[in-house]
Formats: structure tokens, sequence, C-alpha cells
DNA sequence: GGGACTGTGTAGTAAACACTACACATCAAG
DNA sequence: CTTGATGTGTAGTGTTTACTACACAGTCCC
């Protein structure tokens, strides 16, 4: 693998904010969005340009919320889990622990398959 | 549940090591078994006693493969989640995070089920 | 009663993490 | 031409993580 996703989450997260900026320019300045979440523009704009590694996951879930980006994929691509999603697995180590190795080799459509069929309730 | 221990990884720690040495004195004391993982005693004994916050997962690993025990209840008793289940989430982030929000209301053996399916190659 | 063990107390450290504070250069608009 | 906004550079800070180093007291053995 080449080193492709060096800063992937820096480049996902200027992307997303530009694009905003181009349907409403003014409210996603980085300004604007650095504002609105909580923190400092030069900080967002190291972030944006990964010269900072990408901030915590309340930091993440702030921008997910103001881009309307999904809050894990923000996370996963800051190198990051959901601490929701960790205490769900630490409540019962061994059985997720097999099954999520067990579902690593699978395709995406049968990981899909089997949370549907979750969700449905055939168990 | 009794008293749900703030030091849950330290008490289950020195309960694993002090039954080995009821089985072979000698060799899990706890000057042996830090040398054999590769850390300073006395850090040993604070993490024992929940002076200290439970080690990386290095260590952990090195302290479950010594005492026979399951290094995913050992990390998740420390807090953590492994290092690799992290990664595999991490690389379907939506179709993972939706799964084990879906399964955290199931019941054990319904979890259990889904697994040994799939192990099966049902899928 | 000196050695060789136990476990423990105190102190310190080095790196990573998650940020803030403020000054600066640039450019567009009035 | 200066005002007000943009993004960025430099510097620094408090906290957490993950440990090491060494001295110490008690116990068992002869």
């Amino acid at each position: 693998m080449a080193a492709s996703n060096e800063h992937a989450f820096a480049d996902y997260l200027r992307d997303s904010r530009t694009a905003r900026a181009k349907a409403d320019a003014a409210a996603f300045t980085l300004r604007q969005l650095a504002r609105r979440v909580g923190i400092e523009p030069s900080y967002l704009s190291k972030i944006e340009r990964g010269t900072q590694p990408p901030p915590g996951e309340g930091v993440i879930r702030r921008l997910a919320a103001e881009l309307g980006e999904d809050p894990d994929v923000l996370l996963a691509l800051a190198g990051k889990v959901s601490a929701d999603l960790q205490a769900i697995i630490r409540a019962r180590p061994q059985l997720f622990a097999q099954l999520l190795r067990e579902l690593k080799k699978m395709p995406d459509h049968a990981v899909l398959r089997v949370a549907r069929e979750v969700r449905d309730g055939k168990w």
C-alpha cells in the first residue's frame, strides 16, 4: 500500500467544508466553522492541512454535525473509533471480538445483510 | 452484581496471578511475572492494586499470555478495545457502527448465534 | 542474625494528546 | 487607503499515558 492516506482526514474535511462553501459561502469559511465548533481558527486550519493530527472525538463530532457528515466515517478517517462503540464491545468482549474477526473477511453485502436481519428482529 | 469495582482490572489481574501461584508458586510471584512480561515489579504491584491505571495494550497482551487469560477480556477490564478490532471497524465504519448499535440490545445468545452462522459460511 | 527472597513507596520522565493565544500577510470592497 | 474579512505561522500550555529507577520493610531459611 502506498502512503496515499497520510492526510485522509485533513483532505476529507477541507473538501467537505469547501463543498458547503459553494452553497453558502459566508457560513462555511474556516473561521465561521471554527467558531461554531468552538475551536481556534488557526487550529482548524492546521487540521485541514494535516499539519496537526486530527482533533479529539468531541471536536470531530461537532465538525460532522456542522458539515452534515457521518461522525463514524470522520472518526474512522481520524484513526479513531467512537467511544460508544468501544463501550459496546467492552461490555461483551469475547462475543464481539469473535464476531468482528469473523466478519472482517466478509464482503460488504454480507455484513449488511447480517445487520439488516438483526434489525428486522429475526433473532 | 456485587460492588462493581473501580479496580476491576486490578483485582482480576491479582486474582489471576495468585490463582496461578497456588499451582506453581515460584513461577507466579509478582517479580517473576513482571520479569517475564518485561516491566518493573513496582509497576506491576501498583497495577494490581489499582494505584496506577492499567498499562498499555502490549503489556496487557503479554500478561494475558503468561496468565492464560483472554486478551480481549483483560483489555475490556482495562477500559480498552484491541487495536485490531478497532482497525476492522475503521475499515468499514458505517457498516460496523450500525451492526454494533443494533446488536447492543440483543441478548448474548442472539449475538452468539449470529457469530456462529457467519462462521459456518451461511453468508 | 545475615542473605535472599517477597511486595511496596516515592520520585521522576519522556512522549503523545488536545488544544489556545496572538501576530501576520493577503485580498476585496467602500 | 484603510477597513474588515480571509487563511496561516509561530509559540506555548495543561493533561494524560505509559512507563523506569531505586530504596525500603517484612518474612523465611539456616
